[in-house]
This record gives C-alpha cells, sequence and structure tokens, in this order.
DNA sequence: CCATAATATCTAAACAACTAGAAATAAGAA
DNA sequence: TTCTTATTTCTAGTTGTTTAGATATTATGG
C-alpha cells in the first residue's frame, strides 16, 4: 500500500524539467547557466541539491561524466505525461471536473482573437472527425 | 515595493472557499461538517486555523455571531476570479502561455465523447459570433 | 446562578519546497 | 607533482501548509 507518488513537479522541478526538455542531457553548469538566461538566478549548490531530490522522486536520472567530472542529467518524464497530469488535476480540483467549464475560463483568460478560435475550431472539428470513425 | 500577494489558494483553501461559494456565511461547525462530508475529516481546531490564515490572506472574512458566540466566516474572493487566476496559471508555466496547447491537452485528458464534443463546438462557435460583431 | 457543552485562542509539531554555505574531492594547468 | 579551480557532498536554515492538542471562554439549560 505504497503511497501514491503520483506529486507533480513543483514549480522549480518545472523549470528544470523545461529545460531537459528541450535538451539533454545537460550538466549542471548548463542547467544552472540556462535558468539564469531565464531570469531565475541561484547558486549552483541550490540546482545541485534540486536536481538530487528530483532523482530522487525519479523525474530524472544522472548520467556518469563523460570527459570531466560533472555528471549529466536527462528527464525521465515526458511533457505530455506532467502537461496532462497537471491539466486533469485542475480540472478535478478546481472546475469540478467539467472540461466545458474549464474552456469557458480559457475563452476569458487566453483572450484569443479570431484567427486563433478558428484555429481551435479546426482542432475541434478533427477531433470530432476521429470520434465517429 | 511590497510583495505581490497574488499566490492562490492552496488546497484545502479552495476546498473551504467551494464549500463557502455555495453558501455564505457559515459557521465553523457547518464548514467542518460540509469538509467531512466531502471526505476530509478534519478536527474542529484544525478548521479554525485555516480559516484564521484565510482571514489574514483576505481570502474570506469574518462576520461576528449573530445568535450564539459562533463566529460565521463568508468569501471575499469570487469563483471565477480564483479559476480563471489559476488557469492563467497553468497557461503560463506548463504551456508556456499557449492556449491551444493547453486544449490540446484537454482533449486527451478529458477523453471527451461525442455530446461533450458537440457541446465545446457550440461554446466555440458562440464565441466566435461574438469576436466579429 | 451554576454546570456543561460548544466554541475560540494559543501554541506547536510534522512535512515539503526552496535556498545556499562549508568542506571534500577530483581535473587540469604550470 | 603541486596548485588552482570546478564540481560534488553534506548539512542546515527559512518559509509555508496542514494538522491538532491543551487551555480559556462563553452561552444557555436547569
Amino acid at each position: 500500500m505504497a503511497k501514491p507518488a503520483n506529486a507533480h513537479p513543483t514549480g522549480l522541478e518545472l523549470e528544470i524539467l523545461k529545460v531537459l526538455w528541450v535538451h539533454a542531457p545537460r550538466t549542471v553548469r548548463e542547467i544552472r547557466d540556462e535558468l539564469a538566461a531565464g531570469g531565475r538566478d541561484l547558486a549552483h549548490t541550490t540546482v545541485i541539491t534540486m536536481l538530487g531530490t528530483m532523482v530522487k522522486k525519479r523525474q530524472i536520472k544522472k548520467l556518469r561524466p563523460e570527459v570531466g567530472k560533472a555528471f549529466r542529467f536527462a528527464p525521465l518524464i515526458a511533457r505530455e505525461s506532467v502537461s496532462h497530469g497537471m491539466l486533469n488535476d485542475l480540472v478535478q480540483r478546481v472546475f469540478d471536473g467539467s472540461a466545458e467549464a474549464l474552456m469557458l475560463g480559457l475563452f476569458d483568460v487566453a483572450d484569443l482573437d479570431g484567427a486563433e478560435l478558428a484555429k481551435l475550431r479546426k482542432l475541434l472539428n478533427q477531433r470530432i472527425g476521429e470520434k465517429k470513425s
């Protein structure tokens, strides 16, 4: 009866995963610099600590050094898996499971122009077509 | 240079707000019982503590007792305000600001049937109509 | 008025997220 | 080899969330 351990990545974990989803594996320094470029300027050791906990949580894996002594890190979970999980969580917890309610909220939030709305309709029609098959 | 204080309600805070959004004001006991009915069985004092922090965060307000000595609580923030805030946060942080990406994810997550998809299309068409005006 | 039951206040503990310093270690230069 | 510098390991502090116990207070029935 182990715990679910399905918890979503926290704020910083997600930022790190996003860096690694673009390109992996990467060293601590590369990750740190990338985060700093994005406005999150952390101490080198802070990033190491985070990476350690993420390895423990099996979100990423640690790869032996190739050239120097710097370990490299790569994601173990896919971007879609995370975003779907978090989206599902929001639908359940905030919108009581109603995808329609979420969609209505999305209209208000995103302030989509005509072209974007048309694009959404296209996606939707495509989906409806798939369902009919 | 005050702090944003824009933080979203935490898990339990949201549950309590949902109770109060249905009907307010309510006493601690009423709130506690409602939470218990929903599967979250907390000690009376725990609920009081939470309500105290929520008052401090200006999410709810405390009303003087009417009849006995039990305070009553009412929300200060609207449901739409919270859900929009959290939805916007998800779009930005997880989907990098792309409403389309979120919507695609929604298709996968919700596993919507034909009727639900049709409903979504209806909502979308309605919105497109509004935009054209 | 007095007892008791309900309610509130105060305090704090457990845990997770985030942060980083001090010390150890290993790579690479001189 | 020896020194310097980059990197890792270990440790710990701060803040926020959730939980609830011990104690004080108040309402109200008898």
